[in-house]
DNA sequence: CTGTTAGCGCGTTCAA
DNA sequence: TTGAACGCGCTAACAG
C-alpha cells in the first residue's frame, strides 16, 4: 500500500553516481555525460520519484519572479477578486522564494494593453499570467515569449494558436446557455424579456459576455416558443441617461418581467430596479461582486452565476510554481464550475477555505 | 511590508537562553525555571512566531495517528467520497508523520454503531474524525474523550452538547428550502407533488433526510399557494415491492410532475422512470453519485444538490491537524457551499483539486 | 564532467 | 535545568 519514498541520495546509489550528479539532472542544469545521464533517467522512470517539499523549502535558495498580467481594479471586483487569490497563492508559495508582481493594464483599453504586452517582452521573469484581451497584440507577445521559453498561462480568456501553459477560465458558453435556463425556469405566458448590454459591447474585451450571450439565445432558440426579447444599451459612465433610459424602457414594456445582465454589472439594473420602484420577476447576473451579493439578498436580483475568480487566480499561480519550480506537469486548460446562487445558498458559498 | 521571519535560533538570542530551552517552552515539556520561561513567553509576544512548517515537516520525528469512523461503504457512494477526501488529505500529512486509520460501522445500525464508538474509547489515537449517528452512545463517548483530551470532530452531522472542536457538514434545513425553490420553479398549476421516502426514514441515521424534508415543507407553506403533496416510501432493499408500488402510484396519481428524493438515492427513481417510462417534469436529488450523475446528464434526474463530501473529508482531516500537529485554531464550524447541479453544470464541477 | 560538503530551521538526543 | 550537536532531504557552491 504505503510505497517507499526515495530520496535523492538512493537515486544516486542505485544509478551509481553521486548525488550532485542527480540533482543536475533533475534541474538540467548540465554539465553531465551521456553516460550518467541515461543511467539516472533510467532509475527515475522505475521509482516514480516524488522529492520532499520540506527539503525543497528549507534548502531553496534560488529566487523566483512570476509576472501577473491583469486589469486594474477596484475594492470587491471581478479582477480584484481574482488578485485576492493571487495574493493567497503568492502568500503559500513565499517559502520556496517566489515572489510575485503584477503588472496591471486598463481594461478595454487597447494602449494600454499594448502598453504591457511590451513591457512583458522586456521583463525578466520565470513565469507569466496573463489575462489577455486583444489577439494580434497578445499574440505578437507569445512568439517572443516562446522564444525565451518563457512559460505563460492565461486566465479569463484563451487564444488557441499559442503555446499558453494552460488556460484557467469558464465556458463562457455554457454559463450563457445556463442563464437562459435558470431564467426561463421563471418564464411564464406572454412575459417578455430583456438583456441589459454594455456600450462597449463590441470591444474584444468583452467576448466573455458575447460568448455567455450566444449560449443564452442557444438556449431560447432550442428550448422555448418564440418569446420576445429586447435590449437595452447602458453605459457605466452616464448614469443619469441611464436612469432614463431605464424608465423610459419599463413604462414601454410593460411585460418584461425577465432579464440578464451580461457581465458582472447586474448590480446597476439591481440598484436601479430598487430606487425606481420597478421590478422584475426574474433577474439573472454574474460574479459575487460585493454589490451584487447585496441586491441578490434583497431580492432584486433572483440569480448570481459565479466562476470562481479567487480560485482561478490562485490556480494560475500554483500552476506556474507547479511547472517552474517544481517540474511538474500541468494540465493544459482547467475550466471552473459554474456555480449558481441565489438568496438561500450564497451565505454558505466560499471559494477558497 | 515583508515581516521578518524570526527563527528559534534568534529567540534564544533575545531571551539570553538557548535554542533548547526556547524548544521547550514552545513544547511546553517542562525543565524550565520559571525564570528562563518568562525571558522566552516575553519575547514569544512580542515577535508573533510562526515556525517554518518545512523546518518541522522535515525534521519531524514525532508520529501522529489519527482515526476516522464513518459508516462502510462501496465504491461511488456518499461515504466513498468523504473518504477518498480523507485519503487525499492523508497523503499531504504524510510528510509529517501522520497516519491515518479508518474504523466503520454499518450505518442506520445502532449495535454496530455501538461497536465502534466502545473501541474509540479504548483506541490510543491523537484524535479523531466521527460521523456521529446515535445521541445517547455518542454522548457518552465523547466525555470519555473530553476526559482523555482527545479532541473530535464530527462530520455530516452535529451534536451541540458536546466539546467537538469543529462540526463539518451541511446545513440541511436550507439545502431542503433550496430543493423546494429549484423543483417548483417548475411548477405549472394543477401539478402534484411527490416526495420519496426511505423505509428507514424515522431512524436516528436519517437525521439529514428529515431537516431537509422540513426546510422543504416549508418553503412550500410560505411561499406557495396549496399543492398537493403525496409521499412514496420506498425501501432499497426490495426492488420488486418498489417497482410495483411505483407503477400504482403513478397510474393512480396522473397528475404529479414534480418529485424530490431527501437523499443520494434518486437514481433509484432515475432508474425507475427511464426503464418504466414514466416521466417527472422535475425531479429533485441530493449527492452526485456516480449514478445520480448519469441520470442527471440523461434528463431523468433535473437537478442534483450537492454538499462536497470530498471537501468535507479533506478539511476534517487538515483541521485536526492544524489544531494537534500545528496548535493553530480551527473554526468551530464549517459548512459546506450548496451546490446545484445540472446537465449544464456538472461538466465543469469538481471539488478538490 | 563529477563528487563532496555546508547549510536551511527545527526536533531530539545526550552530556554537562 | 541547560546547552550543544546531529540529522531530516535537498540545493548549490566548490574542489577535484
Amino acid at each position: 500500500m504505503k510505497s517507499k519514498s526515495y530520496r535523492i541520495k538512493d537515486i544516486a546509489e542505485m544509478a551509481g553516481v553521486s548525488i550532485g550528479t542527480v540533482d543536475r539532472v533533475l534541474h538540467n542544469r548540465g554539465d553531465v555525460s551521456q553516460e550518467s545521464m541515461e543511467k539516472v533517467k533510467k532509475v527515475l522512470k522505475e521509482i516514480d520519484y516524488k522529492p520532499n517539499m520540506f527539503a525543497i523549502g528549507l534548502a531553496a535558495k534560488k529566487k523566483y519572479s512570476f509576472v501577473c498580467a491583469i486589469p486594474y481594479y477596484i475594492e470587491n471586483d471581478y479582477w480584484y477578486t481574482i488578485a485576492t487569490g493571487i495574493e493567497k497563492a503568492a502568500k503559500e508559495l513565499q517559502p520556496f522564494n517566489v515572489n510575485i508582481d503584477f503588472v496591471q493594464y486598463k481594461h478595454s483599453d487597447e494602449a494600454s494593453y499594448r502598453k504591457v504586452c511590451e513591457e512583458l517582452r522586456e521583463i525578466k521573469t520565470d513565469a507569466i499570467l496573463l489575462a489577455p484581451i486583444f489577439e494580434e497584440i497578445t499574440i505578437e507577445l507569445t512568439r517572443i515569449l516562446d522564444k525565451k521559453k518563457t512559460p505563460y498561462i492565461f486566465i479569463d480568456h484563451n487564444f488557441l494558436d499559442t503555446k499558453a501553459l494552460m488556460y484557467i477560465g469558464q465556458n463562457s458558453y455554457m454559463s450563457g446557455y445556463i442563464a437562459g435556463k435558470i431564467l426561463m425556469s421563471d418564464y411564464e405566458k406572454d412575459q417578455e424579456i430583456v438583456l441589459f448590454l454594455n456600450n462597449n459591447k463590441d470591444n474584444p474585451a468583452e467576448v466573455q459576455m458575447q460568448r455567455r450571450m450566444e449560449g443564452f439565445v442557444n438556449f431560447l432558440t432550442e428550448q422555448c416558443d418564440k418569446v420576445t426579447i429586447h435590449d437595452v444599451v447602458f453605459n457605466k459612465d452616464k448614469p443619469e441617461e441611464d436612469r432614463i433610459s431605464l424608465d423610459r424602457f419599463f413604462q414601454q414594456h410593460p411585460k418584461v418581467k425577465l432579464g440578464v445582465v451580461f457581465n458582472s454589472r447586474a448590480h446597476y439594473i439591481g440598484s436601479y430596479l430598487k430606487e425606481s420602484g420597478n421590478t422584475l420577476k426574474s433577474l439573472v447576473g454574474y460574479d459575487l461582486l460585493k454589490k451584487n451579493v447585496e441586491l441578490l439578498k434583497s431580492g432584486e436580483i433572483k440569480y448570481l452565476i459565479g466562476q470562481r475568480p479567487a480560485l482561478q487566480g490562485y490556480y494560475g499561480v500554483k500552476a506556474l510554481c507547479d511547472y517552474v519550480v517544481f517540474k511538474k506537469e500541468v494540465d493544459p486548460i482547467k475550466y471552473m464550475p459554474i456555480d449558481i446562487l441565489m438568496k438561500e445558498n450564497i451565505d454558505y458559498y466560499f471559494e477558497l477555505e
